[in-house]
RNA sequence: GUGGGUGUAGCUCAAUGGUAGAGCGCUGGACUGUGGCUCCAGUUGCUGCGGGUUCGAUCCCCGUCAUCCACCCCA
């Protein structure tokens, strides 16, 4: 083969597109009715804004960006996330101007560089959703509550919120401290990675996965215990809007989010059956990123959804079945085929989806191919027919059979001629 | 970047140290103007690529590439 696609890039074909456009359609709708306008963000950006927005301590910065210099020898970046865009745009175009919340969806590609395994590629799709202006904890828990009703709509019960809150500015850096002081006795014990994590992000050593690690961290100190009162207060205020909502979570002490800029709410959307990329959703509050980006001090809250992980798991509760046409027309000879033609954009003008043989070849193919691609209806026109001025119709799903003027086709579909 | 599995027909997979087969699919026929069921025929391969061992390699060995899974990181 002489060509094929990049590694951890791939193409989506029927019937899978399906499950694509249903999923985007149902999610379009339901951001639609929670306020939730669309934008398009551009695919590439200035390289900044990602070491500004997603921090330099994590691997999508560090080694998993698509930089390159354009021809002026502007370091430019595919975009590996959603967010610092969305910020960027709000902070250029002036938003805060308009009335708060700005709520705003989007939709599209993003890129990392990573060795591509279950449930990720190099090139992979996002939608994400961010509201901008409220602090207010309700707004917290309507992101949560649109995405649970997102998942319930599309058919998704086997998924877990997970909800943790992990400060802010003022009580993070003691939580840290006290962390890293726990930390710091035994690390040697530690695995490789952590004892790596300790200087980089230590409050990464709290989703090791390893056996040892696990055992060696219980005791340490819970990031729920040293929020300062506003945190508190703002995080129990969540709780008890989803509680009232009867949204299910789970809180997850334990659950620290990649990116840097995340403060207070942090939540994911797990499942058990993506393999070890389990996040088929995940976002959080952040807080101060509009007012890094040199916009005035906004709060800020989104998620990001993994559109191949949440299709991955539409195809594992139903088949991707592909919409089939409603008519095929047969056509026997020459003059059939052109009155075919004609046929075909009437029925088309009315919305009917009509395929046609495009080769002169036996009725019985022709049949065979209208069953294959599952066609409702076959229209069959021969020299007899046309001399009467009539066609035969044929139900390919009942078998019906019938007659009808080859001037008024849509009469087929007349539930009086269906008995 | 690290570790492991797998590379044979369009797809799913067999096989043997003596240069390949099945099922599905696709095309056609039996049925000359009626699909689906059945039967028959046809159809696609540098067995990923390069090297080594051997009289001979799809099989054994080395390398390489691709792919899958896991780690790291993360949606």
């Amino acid at each position: 083969m002489k060509y094929s696609a990049l590694k951890g890039v791939e193409d989506i074909l029927p019937p899978d597109i399906f499950l694509w456009q249903r999923a985007e359609t149902i999610a379009k709708a339901v951001f639609h009715r929670y306020g939730f306008s669309e934008i398009r963000l551009p695919i590439i950006e200035s390289t900044d804004i990602f070491v500004r927005s997603i921090g330099e301590s994590t691997d999508i910065v560090g080694k998993e960006m698509y930089t390159f210099p354009d021809k002026a020898g502007r370091s430019i970046t595919l975009r590996p996330e959603g967010t610092a865009s969305a910020v960027r745009c709000y902070v250029e175009h002036g938003l805060n101007n308009l009335p708060s919340p700005q709520k705003f969806f989007y939709t599209g590609p993003m890129f990392r560089y990573e060795r591509p395994q279950k449930g990720r590629q190099r090139q992979f799709y996002q939608m994400g959703a961010e509201a901008f202006g409220s602090s207010h904890p309700s707004i917290d828990a309507e992101i949560i509550i649109m995405l649970n009703n997102l998942f319930a709509e599309l058919g998704l019960k086997e998924v877990r919120f997970e909800l943790n809150s992990i400060g802010c500015e003022t009580c993070r850096p003691a939580y840290k401290a006290n962390l890293t002081d726990f930390f710091k006795n035994r690390l040697d014990d530690y695995c490789p990675d952590c004892q790596k994590r300790f200087s980089t992000n230590p409050l990464r050593i709290l989703d090791c996965k390893v056996e040892r690690c696990i055992e060696l961290r219980k005791g340490a100190p819970s990031v729920t215990d040293h929020l300062c009162d506003e945190c508190r207060t703002h995080f129990d205020s969540l709780l008890s809007r989803l509680n009232l909502m009867n949204i299910k979570f789970t809180l997850n002490p334990n659950l620290v989010r990649g990116l840097d800029y995340y403060t207070r709410t942090a939540f994911e959307v797990t499942s058990e059956h993506l393999g070890a990329q389990k996040a088929v959703a995940g976002g959080g509050r952040y807080d101060r990123l509009v007012k890094e980006f040199g916009g005035p001090d906004t709060p800020a809250i989104g998620f990001a959804i993994g559109m191949e992980r949440l299709v991955a798991l539409l195809k594992d509760s139903e088949d991707a079945a592909a919409p089939a046409p409603k008519v095929f027309i047969t056509a026997l000879g020459e003059e059939a085929d052109r009155q075919a033609g004609l046929i075909a954009e009437s029925l088309r003008s009315k919305g009917i989806w009509t395929e046609l043989n495009y080769a002169a070849s036996s009725l019985k193919s022709q049949l065979r191919k209208a069953d294959r691609i599952d066609a409702e209806y076959a229209f069959i026109i021969g020299e007899n027919e046309l001399k009467a001025g009539v066609m035969q119709w044929k139900n390919l799903k009942t078998g019906d059979q019938g007659q009808c003027s080859i001037n008024n086709p849509f009469e087929v579909f007349n539930p009086r001629n269906q008995d």
